[in-house]
DNA sequence: AGTTTGGGGTGACATTTGTCATGCTATCCC
DNA sequence: GGGATAGCATGACAAATGTCACCCCAAACT
């Protein structure tokens, strides 16, 4: 028997996994050496099992796997890194290349691709959607300075300036300020619509 | 051999869609007659396959997979509802049961547990997970009227209240009076947190 | 050194938002 | 019929939000 193509699998809902841990099985050349459902604890089990390819998701508890893919990188150089996940944002494209991942495929994809993606990953390729990727360039990098993002991202679930001020030690004129500008840059009528902007972006 | 029961997957993911199969698939006594990516292809694809057990998404294009199931009922009543889905919002459960669904299942439970849930339907058996049971007894109904959460879902986006009031046809008032209605009814500080409140709990 | 640039930070002002008192209609219940 | 209840609708008023002009500081040119 060939070598089999050894498999760490990342996502947090289990049903999902285990269907995916199922099809995955199905192929004669693949091998699921370990399943977790949480970002941090894919470097132990990475670790632990020494995968040639790791399968992570991006949403997850514990830590996002972009995070999770950054440190795997520096623990375990061998292993490749594969983002399966449901949101074709360019931002997250973006980023998830930018940690040394070597493919980004969307849940949205035929189920055949999978496999086929974990076989040209082990082969050295990288794998993305074309309209993805043109996508992702075209975009232009993310706009918002750190602060932008910081108090935009706590905008998100209804807080007032208040309370935003209040969690990041800063005044309440510059927390609207830093909104006002967020607002701009996303093209926005307001912070609200500015979030769902930067959320649909990667931006946050 | 024993008859097989025959099933019909809806989920608009495609990638989880063949994983969920081929999960299924691995039971010797389950077999995937149609596969819809979906909520308006559910009812046509059921007609034509006759399911013993659709096993449907609830978030999904065309129509969601509630809707889908009330329709289910009335074209096919001999095939038995499963509603599959992320979201544990006690809203959902008990709309997905007032439109006589058998069983709703999380994909954050095991994988093994998706079959067995099968099975029980197939039996005559309810599935639902207990905790959430209790959580959407607990809960009471949903206290917003019709255009309560008309308005409220208008909101979710970020749109104003002139943008609201143009597209339902109201004043701004109005709108404004809706709006803080919700806001008293989910307990919430602003519009926004009434709109995330209302759809954790699946009322919208 | 001088100056331009960009991020961080602030308070004053107009606009938008949330609350409240109020009126209208339909329905249910003696 | 008379009364109570519930949803729909509106405008007036106080509070929160978004915009703007402005200051400070550090890094990057000239």
């Amino acid at each position: 028997m060939v070598d089999t193509i050894r498999i760490l699998l990342a996502e947090d809902q289990a049903m999902v996994r285990g269907a995916l841990a199922a099809l995955l099985t199905l192929e004669g050349d693949i091998e699921i050496v370990a399943e977790v459902g949480r970002g941090d604890e894919v470097v132990p089990a990475a670790l632990n099992a020494k995968p040639d390819v790791a399968l992570l998701d991006i949403e997850m508890p514990g830590c996002d796997g972009l995070t999770a893919a950054t440190d795997l990188r520096k623990q375990l150089p061998s292993c490749r890194v594969l983002i399966l996940t449901t949101f074709g944002r360019p931002g997250y494209l973006r980023r998830a290349m930018e940690t040394g991942a070597v493919g980004y495929l969307l849940k949205d994809a035929p189920a055949a691709q999978l496999a086929e993606a974990v076989r040209r990953a082990m082969a050295g390729e990288r794998v993305v959607d074309p309209a993805l990727a043109m996508a992702a360039l075209s975009e232009g990098n993310n706009p918002l300075t750190d602060r932008e993002r910081e108090v935009l991202a706590a905008a998100t679930d209804g807080s007032s300036v208040a309370e935003i001020a209040e969690t990041l030690a800063l005044s309440e004129g510059t927390v609207r300020n830093y909104l006002s500008v967020a607002i701009q840059k996303t093209g926005a009528h307001n912070r609200i619509e500015a979030a769902h902007v930067a959320q649909a972006k990667g931006w946050l």
